[in-house]
DNA sequence: TTTAGTAGTCATGTTTTTTTGACTTATTGT
DNA sequence: ACAATAAGTCAAAAAAACATGACTACTAAA
């Protein structure tokens, strides 16, 4: 399926808005890596094990859709894309931030 | 299927971490409702439109193996049943207040 | 000319998640 | 006795997410 959404019930809060947003396989890994650097496809893929191009692919999609990366075509060749935080997107950096002090998340 | 979850792979960061342990279609309501008050399970039916049984039986079930709630059996007449936030539960108080404060993230 | 790299799409198939409807156990109200 | 509420469970079906392999278009190097 080409990444169809069905009747999106309106999101109560903006923790449950971020939550959708990044649910999914891949796209916490993703939107990770694109906080330290911007992102290019192939070298995405060699990084992220065991994804693969079509999941990597619709997963930028819809970050590119929610407003939290930006995909700059660079005209020259051979061609360059990077995937790039938004201004929506780097608001999420001090979330994250906070995130990693609480070590006591991380068990499962 | 009865919360069968197959090959983890090790979480790169807390962010990540807290989006598995949240991910899920009633999971953030869930645990929006338990920061404001402890829960009970036919209330829960009522409150979160569109939910059904199975399905928050399974969640609560599952955010509770992840020690974010505790199910606390009240003995008394007739049977009472309550899900609280677990110490746990709670150091995700001040990342859901953080996001709170950020109005930009609601859009989709 | 063949091979390789970048950046994907498409159709199909598999797996996982979510929903549905029937059923359970115990208690209380009419 | 009968219906209702609380708190679920179970098996099966439906829907959504994810993976696979083939294929496209362009560029560049051997």
């Amino acid at each position: 399926m080409t990444t169809k959404k069905a009747e999106e019930s309106p999101d109560t809060c903006p923790a449950q808005a971020l939550l959708k947003m990044l649910s999914g396989k891949w796209k916490p890994e993703i939107f990770r890596l694109a906080l330290a650097a911007p992102l290019r496809f192939s070298s995405l893929l060699r990084q992220i094990e065991g994804a693969n191009k079509q999941s990597l692919s619709s997963a930028l999609k819809e970050l590119e859709e929610q407003g939290l990366l930006d995909k700059i075509t660079i005209q020259q060749k051979p061609l360059h894309i990077e995937y790039r935080l938004t201004e929506k997107g780097k608001l999420l950096i001090p979330v994250f931030q906070q995130l990693e002090g609480l070590s006591a998340i991380k068990a499962a």
